[in-house]
DNA sequence: TTTTAATATTGCAATATTACGATAATAAAT
DNA sequence: ATTTATTATCGTAATATTGCAATATTAAAA
């Protein structure tokens, strides 16, 4: 079918998914690693460093701000992309929680 | 399109991407949470817990164990999976080197 | 105010993922 | 040997994701 059945599921796992989803594609890596690195981060600078069409990086950048890891900033016509620190640090809580609290107490 | 084009992006970045796909469906989370609370963790328990079909439930435990998160033991006509808390703790650092390494350095 | 530059949105084609019925494979139980 | 139980695989339908051309939007520059 193609459709997942969320409703079945706690809400934490879906956020849980929700997460990783966002982080499971490698264009949205590069461009969280590339905004990482620069002073200024300019949509069209992400655009020419990561290598996909302008709309494609759009639809990543959306996607980031969909769960907070980002935060875009309009300076004229510029956009200029940042990590929200909190929101990195709270993911990265987030996920070490889930990993820590999936224990091992194997067969 | 819907094709990936992993060519353009570094080894690590594309396997930070599957490590976080292969976590990005609630079911997955589900699954590892089961396993990790039971002792005794055979498939026909998974399905019932999870309340998906059994051959959906084989399918997303094969994604799991395609990165090695876990593994399964034949006992008989019985398959009992557990962790692997090598990997799961290996997985976790990973994570956490991306998150660690991806600073803050903000316009 | 027209042009130019930067970004977002829309629409669409192609591939990927999810889910499950049907069926195969395997091993214990009868 | 046949049946039963457990798991895996195949085939298929439906939804989701990816990527980009075309276009819209917005604001600075000329």
């Amino acid at each position: 079918m193609g459709l997942t059945k969320s409703q079945i599921f706690s809400d934490r796992q879906n956020e849980l998914a929700q997460i990783f989803r966002v982080l499971a594609h490698p264009a949205r890596i590069a461009i969280l690693e590339y905004i990482s690195e620069q002073k200024s981060c300019i949509c069209k600078d992400i655009v020419s460093e990561v290598g996909l069409a302008q709309p494609t990086i759009s639809q990543h950048l959306k996607e980031l701000k969909s769960i907070g890891l980002i935060q875009g900033e309009i300076e004229g016509k510029k956009v200029c992309y940042c990590l929200n620190a909190d929101k990195w640090k709270s993911v990265q809580e987030g996920l070490n929680d889930f990993f820590d609290q999936t224990s091992i107490n194997c067969c």
